[in-house]
DNA sequence: GGTTAGGGTTTG
């Protein structure tokens, strides 16, 4: 196991091995002797968990090193870590930040964004068998025993929980229950139903619970609110409640929540992390709270209290007539009549029988009316019924559902908005009304590991259209990106009708049309991706390298220095470096003698024998700088991979395909100013264009539809592609007009209206298949949309107003 | 300061 949690203080449980020595984070060099070091710090900082494919993650989280007595000088005391595969996972499941942490058996690597984070020059890597990280939990406090905990952070300092007076609770166990006393418990959950409603004032939760006493206690739960009902989402379950009564009913005893309720839900898998599930804003978790929970957890598993397969199963997975538990993701939802609702739902996996197929009025349908045909193969229809359409109402697009105690039934029954017969093995899925068997809904928490799960499966299916953001297709967007320009031709005018999404998509192609629609989500959502650099020769579009691929295009030109001549047009300048590094090699300015006068301002120089963040260093003090190398007694450019010119901040490139280069001397022939395109036509560089591609995905009442965002994505943002690659204002300003375009977490409603102008196109797909690609044009951000607006949609939409915070530039 | 429900498949 490469993941272990210490508990401070305890002297059982896994310990860190003795041969490993700890050493600082700031004594870590590429000379420092790894075997059997490990470092340990505080997490600062915990990014999230990436998929790079099923079961393969990657985690970057940023460690400082505290304690003082042991760092050689208070530099570089934060280091990235990078985390790869299983060990990712448990470190996002079982650490929180502020904890302290333990990394063995790491590799080191260069920090390509050490100018960006000011941290550690390099980077801690963990993977493969060897990485090992350990957790400390802190001890409790010995003179309470009991912290405050809050509902994210697991510990507040002991100074805070002293002031704060905190009640000791105390948990009876369920076979010492006695009539008429109100108490506190714990107990697994073996049964449970979703809340539903009462004939009183009140939602009502019916669940099971046990505990090591082997006594089976139901459990009534009245609650108002439903955010204040446990939390249970599976059999399995551990859940904690407090100030619950005891009573008879039926010759048994069971519970009620009386006046000053609360209840904590917990995962039941041993080992699973200790995430509350409450709606409670503060609540009392310590060390002993934690144990019970492990003890529960491992007691049940000795127990075979329920069955060991799980009722939740994949589409591919469903048998006729059975019922199951299904987890999956909500496309569209449609109304049947006024006791069902149609939800359309799919989980990734295909179900091996033939689905039914509903046809329903596009006008009623929220989300899309239809999917491409391959997604609609693998999408189940799921009629929800009574009880369950309140529930079913609410539920917002996109999101994950479980649904509980589905039936699938075969053939056709007389289901309302059927408009054909069907055969009687298409299967449909029934919620039915009535709470037996524990029916109902439930939206699962993004974070759940259900959603991970769902996650990885939907991404690995073709992209379509409403696909969650996380699955940038470079290739998809490559391909339109080799679309030829002309194509998008600009529109007449300004004042054109609005139309539809849908509409839109019925329309003809090469024309701009003009739409109203909210921002629903786009791609990437790292700025960095988005920037790409194009060749208007071959049209090709390629990434911005890597920077530790041109580092080492650097390193590998400056280590292979020969002697060499300079040109007769230039001047040579060898001497050697003082740097700590290399000491001895060789670093040579060849200088045009006609740009000699003035070479700091507007000359160029070319450069020999540096390392890359060398040449960024002298880039501050010259106007232009040409990396050069030497190659059997010649001089050359670098591979093109590397930037060809350095501009202050600007870095430029060149098209490998489209480049003959050749040294020349760039002051030849009464050039008076010289930038980018001047070098580039000296030297026989194709130059690349800096560009910005993003992908849009609107919605309106009627449909959602991808656009991509290029060739007028400059215009669009105020901002240039080159300026976003360089500095840090330009990607500010990008990063908030996307946020105020589409918040982070914010509800759809939160998203304003954009008027916005699309062209159509087509361009072929990987197998010759005409496809219709929509891209914004002639739309300007005219302003930045105020915070935390929430527009009216339209409905039909209205023509554009005035009022408009996007609008067409014209 | 406390009614509601008190598990055990719709009938589409």
């Amino acid at each position: 196991m490469p993941f272990h949690v210490l508990l401070e203080g305890m002297g059982t449980g896994p310990q860190i091995p003795a041969h490993l020595t700890r050493i600082s984070i700031s004594l870590i060099t590429t000379s420092t002797d790894l075997t059997n070091k490990v470092v340990k710090g505080k997490v600062v900082q915990k990014g999230p968990l990436v998929s790079l494919a099923p079961d393969n993650f990657i985690l970057k989280t940023v460690i400082q090193e505290e304690d003082s007595e042991l760092n050689a000088s208070s530099q570089n005391l934060s280091i990235n870590v990078v985390l790869f595969g299983e060990l990712a996972k448990n470190f996002s499941q079982g650490v929180n930040q502020e904890d302290m942490v333990v990394a063995a058996g790491f590799t080191m690597s260069k920090s390509p964004t050490v100018r960006k984070d000011n941290l550690h020059p390099f980077n801690l890597l963990l993977s493969g068998d060897d990485a090992c990280i350990y957790v400390f939990r802190p001890k409790p406090p010995p003179d309470d025993r009991s912290l405050l905990a809050n509902r994210r952070s697991s510990t507040l300092s002991a100074e805070v929980s002293r002031k704060t007076k905190v009640p000791k609770y105390t948990y009876v166990r369920l076979g010492d229950l006695t009539a008429g006393s109100v108490v506190n418990v714990y107990g697994v959950v073996v049964f449970f139903k979703q809340p539903f409603k009462s004939r009183g004032t009140d939602s009502c939760s019916i669940l099971k619970i046990t505990d090591q006493s082997n006594q089976n206690i139901t459990c009534s739960i009245f609650c108002e609110k439903l955010e204040d009902h446990p939390k249970i989402f599976q059999i399995g379950d551990i859940v904690r409640m407090h100030r619950v009564k005891a009573q008879f009913f039926k010759d048994s005893i069971s519970l009620v929540n009386t006046f000053g309720f609360s209840v904590v839900t917990f995962d039941g898998t041993v080992g699973g992390a200790m995430e509350p599930r409450t709606s409670s804003r503060s609540f009392h978790f310590n060390q002993e709270d934690r144990q019970t929970v492990e003890e529960l957890r491992s007691w049940a598993s000795s127990q075979a209290l329920f069955p060991t397969v799980s009722a939740a199963i994949h589409l591919s997975a469903v048998q006729p007539k059975s019922y199951f538990d299904l987890n999956c993701q909500l496309l569209a939802k449609a109304p049947i009549d006024s006791t069902c609702i149609l939800l359309r739902v799919w989980d990734g996996t295909r179900c091996p029988h033939t689905l039914l197929k509903v046809n329903v009025e596009p006008n009623v349908t929220e989300g899309p009316s239809s999917f491409s045909k391959e997604k609609e193969n693998i999408i189940a229809n799921v009629f929800v019924y009574d009880n369950h359409l309140d529930c079913a109402r609410k539920l917002k697009l996109g999101s994950f559902l479980r649904i509980y105690n589905l039936r699938a039934n075969p053939g056709h029954s007389n289901v309302p908005g059927l408009t054909s017969s069907h055969s009687v093995d298409h299967l449909a899925f029934h919620l039915h009304g009535g709470t037996s068997y524990g029916r109902g809904i439930q939206v699962l928490p993004e974070d759940s590991l259900d959603v991970q799960e769902l996650k990885r499966v939907l991404e690995a299916f073709p992209h379509d259209d409403m696909n969650e953001p996380f699955d940038l297709n470079d290739s998809a967007l490559l391909e339109v990106w080799s679309t030829p320009p002309e194509l998008l031709e600009r529109g007449d005018s300004p004042d054109m009708p609005l139309m539809t999404l849908s509409e839109l998509k019925q329309c003809e192609l090469s024309r701009v049309h003009h739409v109203r629609a909210q921002l629903r989500s786009y791609e990437p959502r790292r700025l960095h991706q988005a920037l790409k650099l194009y060749c208007s020769k071959c049209t090709s579009m390629q990434e911005i390298p890597d920077e530790e691929l041109v580092a080492g295009i650097f390193s590998e030109a400056s280590s292979d220095y020969e002697p060499c001549n300079a040109p007769p047009w230039a001047l040579l300048s060898a001497f050697l470096t003082d740097s700590p590094v290399s000491p001895d090699r060789a670093l040579t300015l060849l200088l045009p003698r006609q740009l000699m006068s003035d070479v700091k301002t507007k000359g160029l120089i070319f450069l020999m024998g540096t390392t890359l963040e060398e040449t960024y260093r002298l880039a501050a003090s010259y106007q232009n700088i040409v990396p050069v190398r030497s190659s059997g007694r010649e001089i050359t450019l670098l591979d093109l991979s590397a930037p060809f010119l350095f501009r202050g901040r600007k870095r430029h490139y060149g098209c490998k395909q489209c480049s003959e280069t050749v040294l020349r001397d760039p002051s030849a022939e009464g050039v008076k100013v010289i930038d980018e395109k001047v070098v580039a036509e000296v030297l026989g560089v194709q130059l690349l264009q800096c560009v910005l591609l993003m992908k849009l995905e609107l919605q309106d009442a009627t449909d959602t539809l991808e656009v991509f965002l290029w060739t007028h994505a400059e215009s669009f943002f105020g901002v240039s592609a080159e300026d976003a690659a360089a500095n840090q204002e330009a990607q500010n300003s990008i990063r908030q007009t996307m946020e105020s375009l589409c918040p982070p977490g914010g509800s759809m409603d939160q998203h304003p209206w954009l008027d916005l102008f699309l062209t159509a196109y087509q361009t072929k797909d990987d197998v010759g298949q005409n496809q219709t690609c929509y891209q914004i044009c002639q739309t300007t951000l005219i302003k930045p949309p105020p915070q935390n607006r929430t527009p009216t949609p339209p409905e039909p939409p209205p023509p554009p107003s005035p009022g408009s915070e996007i609008t067409s530039a014209g």
